[in-house]
RNA sequence: GGGCCGUUAGCUCAGUUUGGUAGAGCAGCGGACUUUUAAUCCGUUGGUCGGGAGUUCGAUUCUCCCACGGCCCA
């Protein structure tokens, strides 16, 4: 139990007080008949003769946000979900006993006016209350108003706080909001089916990611949380669903970054019939409109930099990735051996599982990564780190595969779909292999999902985009606990 | 997991270098004030200085351990 400081013990009495005066400090619903913003719609452009001659009442509601006191008379600013306005309370408008009422009200509380709209001395739209009631009393201070709450474990921790004192937060979520609404309408548009699969896993697929486990007491089996939902989306696919979407979180029991949480939001979306090369495009098409319609532009600014999201945009392959930006030699993209002791160079941490391909692929995040600030496409990922993607058709030791980089992150993952069920099923013998060499990462046997493979799934295309990352891009956010409500936190 | 930094009143921060148990602003409380808007003016309360141990006559300050957080690295 904390400890009760000054400020809420004067707050308890407050409303001790207001309950013998009989005030209900709880009382159900408000009345209102139009929002603060709407408000501030109608009767913002008019001047003080225009609202002298509408004079009719309206009544809203909203929390105190800042007070200002003058003995029998007081101008407050409430707040609610739409803005904020001011309104003027005067004890003779109000009669002595709302007064009395009011007097004992705190910023923080919620308050019901009822009034006509004018415009003050200083020209600001103000609502004159006729009549006022308590409609939700608040037993703790606000953050005070110059600097507001800017503790980023408060922040975190008590977001409801956050929310109600730092505007930006809310616009954060406003947007983020915003741009999965938007993706769903793309979407669906297309015709795509938005569906659910499975959160809860008997064996977590579709990513190479160490997995949160948990255990059904009724069904006395061990279940996963998933990572990805992959595998059940194209198991949709076979079924004929042709085009699937789904938006939810997955799970990976990882450390906790600047854009880690161990859940998070993934779009995955599979398109039969479509290729790799269908995905880059459309791609493009789906930020274009995303951005149109959240920043209303091509172009963005992200901690600095500024971001052209203009299509096409360029596709380079991992290999000349490597070379072009990351400086990488010849004899590395060659050589195992090299791009062992050149990773060592770098101070990348490799396992001795590593193949060629997991090395260069490490080394392409170390140093190439970073430096993709404007939409790029890498393409040719070694097959080695894709056991889900189909083989290239000229060269087998590559796949038809990308990834997004935005902004110096991986922001999407695609690829045509390995739907060859004998070849999936080597693949995932490889990853049962190195499940049982001590990588806690790497796949499991599915032999539910090669059955259905077996069945025969059409050629399809498919893609997992973040879209925590994609909020954290256009909201200019530095962190992805900035976009997430509740960000994951030790418990103190 | 490692390194660096932080944790002081409800909130935002000083103070700690050179040890003598703390200050400001806002909020709160009392008073004045019926067009203010960071309202103003007068007065005033409020702190186990993140937790524990050590050194010391004495620790918010120095040392160590722990917790939580931030940034960087892995």
């Amino acid at each position: 139990m904390e400890k009760i400081s000054q400020v809420i013990e004067e707050r308890a009495n407050k409303a001790k007080k207001l309950k013998d005066l009989g005030v209900n400090l709880y009382p159900a619903g408000c009345h209102t008949d139009i929002t603060i913003s709407e408000a501030v719609k109608n009767f913002g452009h008019m001047d003080s003769e225009a609202l002298e001659r509408e004079s009719k009442t309206y009544s809203l509601a909203g929390r105190i946000v800042a007070l200002r006191n003058f003995g029998k008379a007081s101008f407050i600013h409430i707040q609610d979900r739409t803005g904020r306005i001011q309104s003027y309370i005067r004890k003779d408008k109000v009669s002595e006993v709302k007064f009395e009422t009011f007097k004992l009200m705190d910023i923080g509380d919620f308050i019901g006016i009822k009034g006509t709209f004018f415009r003050t001395r200083t020209g600001e739209l103000t609502i004159v209350a006729e009549d006022l009631t308590l409609v939700t009393k608040s037993l703790r201070p606000l953050p005070e108003k110059w600097h507001g709450l800017t503790d980023v474990e408060t922040r975190y921790r008590q977001r409801y706080v956050d929310l109600i004192v730092n505007r930006q937060v809310k616009d954060v979520f406003v947007t983020r909001s915003r741009i999965i609404q938007t993706i769903r309408d793309f979407f669906v548009k297309k015709d795509f089916l938005e569906v659910e699969t499975p959160m809860m896993q008997p064996i977590p697929g579709g990513a190479t990611a160490k997995p949160f486990k948990t255990y059904h007491n009724a069904l006395g089996m061990d279940l996963y949380l998933r990572v990805a939902p992959e595998l059940y989306l194209k198991r949709l696919v076979v079924g004929g669903l042709e085009r699937v979407f789904e938006i939810n979180r997955n799970f990976r029991n990882e450390g906790i970054s600047i854009k880690h949480n161990p859940e998070f939001t993934m779009l995955e979306f599979y398109m039969a019939y479509a290729t790799y090369e269908d995905l880059m495009e459309l791609n493009e098409k789906l930020f274009t409109e995303v951005l149109q319609r959240v920043c209303g532009g091509s172009i963005i600014e992200y901690q600095g930099e500024t971001i052209d999201f203009t299509p096409p945009w360029p596709r380079i392959t991992l290999v000349d990735a490597l070379k072009d930006m990351g400086g990488v030699k010849e004899a590395v993209l060659n050589d195992k051996k090299a791009a062992a002791d050149f990773a060592l160079e770098c101070q990348i941490n490799l396992s001795e599982r590593d193949g060629h391909g997991q090395i260069l692929t490490k080394i392409f995040d170390h140093l190439v990564e970073p430096k993709l600030m404007r939409p790029t496409f890498i393409i040719g990922y070694p097959t080695e780190v894709s056991p889900l993607s189909r083989r290239n058709d000229e060269n087998p030791n590559i796949t038809d595969r990308f990834e997004l980089f935005i902004g110096g992150r991986e922001i999407a993952n695609a690829f045509t779909e390995l739907n060859d069920p004998v070849d999936q099923r080597g693949r995932f013998e490889r990853q049962v292999a190195l499940r049982e060499a001590g990588d806690e990462e790497a796949l499991f046997m599915d032999e539910d999902y090669l059955r259905a493979l077996e069945y025969g799934m059409p050629p399809t295309a498919g893609e997992g985009i973040g879209i925590d990352r994609v909020v954290m891009l256009l909201t200019d956010s530095p962190s992805i606990r900035d976009v997430i409500l509740f960000p994951q936190m030790r418990s103190k």
